[in-house]
DNA sequence: CTGCAGAGGATTGTTCAACGATTCCTCGGT
DNA sequence: ACCGAGGAATCGTTGAACAATCCTCTGCAG
């Protein structure tokens, strides 16, 4: 734990403008989703209020605020830790996903499809692939869905939706060999990217299915095997 | 025994409950529900934390909460405010209800289904509407299309959806002939209910899509003269 | 050596008071 | 009527205090 405050202790500099509350849940948000903080860390508020400048009620008010993200979890008079998903909250999550996601390529009206977005993630992908920046590759890949999800044209489903990715997140972060994880899914997504090009929806919803129902039995099954690895 | 630890873990949802910033929250909540306090007042700090009787601090954890189900919504160094709905806003929340309601209906497995809820909830729309409680038909309503998200048996999908229909009595709030804005939909949601039973999907899904996009233009029709009048 | 009870320290839960910062509102001047 | 200055009101943040709870370590008995 030491070396990881004396790292946040230079995020103070950010410390600028908006609300204190606010910038510190940013801080710790993205801190969480480099795995700077992996899930099961406990959060101290002396350790990390003083690492970061800031007041105890300041920094649980930022707690609260990642608690209703679900990225931390609070337990009365023990205190904040970053959330271990379980086996039924990554399933929970892909139906989530699913649902929605299938849903907005049903509902895309009539083509062509504004897909730049789309293109951008299938091509961040690859570059990172490319560097062997297989981190890098999830967050491409995640990146490809919520555009997915943007095509809705929905405000709150988009934001919805945030929150259910930066679950994921979480998920992916108890996984040791990301390669394997996230490399097979930028030729899929690149795939969804042409059909939709072609505006063939039912095709691509088909496709996106699939995907996703891979996708979830991939991540549970390394999820399972991490977990027995630990009891 | 081990049933008994079940059961028992059960409750401890309950047990956490037990904060003075839920049961503010709570007491907030029905009163933005009933109109006590109707869109854009300005909830102060000093005013609500002194008739209350608590800190500031377990107040701002309220307004949070609320803030976050989008009941609120928060100003820097202005304070928090009921949340007026825009028409783009109810918009975007019959956008997301199309979009995962009939994903939810589309994505039913086989028949028979559990639809014990939804007949309880058009049982509730009934009564409401034979003592003329339209506030409590539009409560059954909304508890209707609750009811049919949860046949989706995702948690996450489930709260998603919860803080669309609390934003949703926002804008019942706003109208001032309830009747007309209610009534219809107790015998649309009953023909639901019953295509459901025989097992008809896509009848359903189809059914649900009208009944939705109809809903829209009512409420938006109603909501545009209800904005003219104070114009 | 193991198991258990209890003391003590550490951490969180909650409230309060204070001060700076920002916004709002009023008042006076042009 | 317009506009800026200044005071009032409110919010944002901090620090402190005290209670409640949890964790650890010690000492004792078996």
């Amino acid at each position: 734990m030491a070396e990881q405050l004396t790292g946040l202790a230079d995020d103070r500099a950010l410390l600028g403008r908006t609300s204190t509350a606010e910038r510190v849940s940013d801080i710790l948000r993205s801190r969480i989703a480099d795995g700077y903080f992996p899930p099961g860390t406990r959060l101290s508020e002396d350790s990390i209020g003083g690492a970061l400048g800031v007041s105890r009620n300041t920094l649980r008010e930022s707690f609260r605020l990642l608690t209703h993200e679900r990225l931390l979890v609070h337990e009365l008079n023990r205190g904040v830790f970053v959330r271990v998903l379980t086996v039924e909250d990554v399933e929970d999550i892909y139906r989530t996903r699913a649902l929605v996601e299938c849903a907005v390529v049903r509902g895309l009206g009539e083509p062509p499809y504004v897909l730049d977005g789309l293109a951008a993630a299938v091509e961040d992908g690859r570059l990172a692939a490319r560097e062997g920046d297989w981190k890098g590759v999830a967050t491409a890949n995640i990146h490809f869905h919520r555009e997915l999800v943007a095509l809705a044209g929905s405000e709150r489903t988009d934001e919805l939706m945030r929150s259910v990715f930066a679950e994921l997140r979480l998920a992916f972060h108890v996984v040791d060999d990301p390669r394997r994880l996230h490399e097979p899914y930028i030729a899929r997504n690149a795939e969804i990217l042409e059909v939709l090009e072609t505006g063939e929806r039912e095709t691509a919803e088909r496709l996106l299915a699939v995907y996703l129902e891979d996708s979830l039995k991939r991540v549970v099954e390394v999820y399972l095997r991490r977990i027995g690895d630990e009891g």
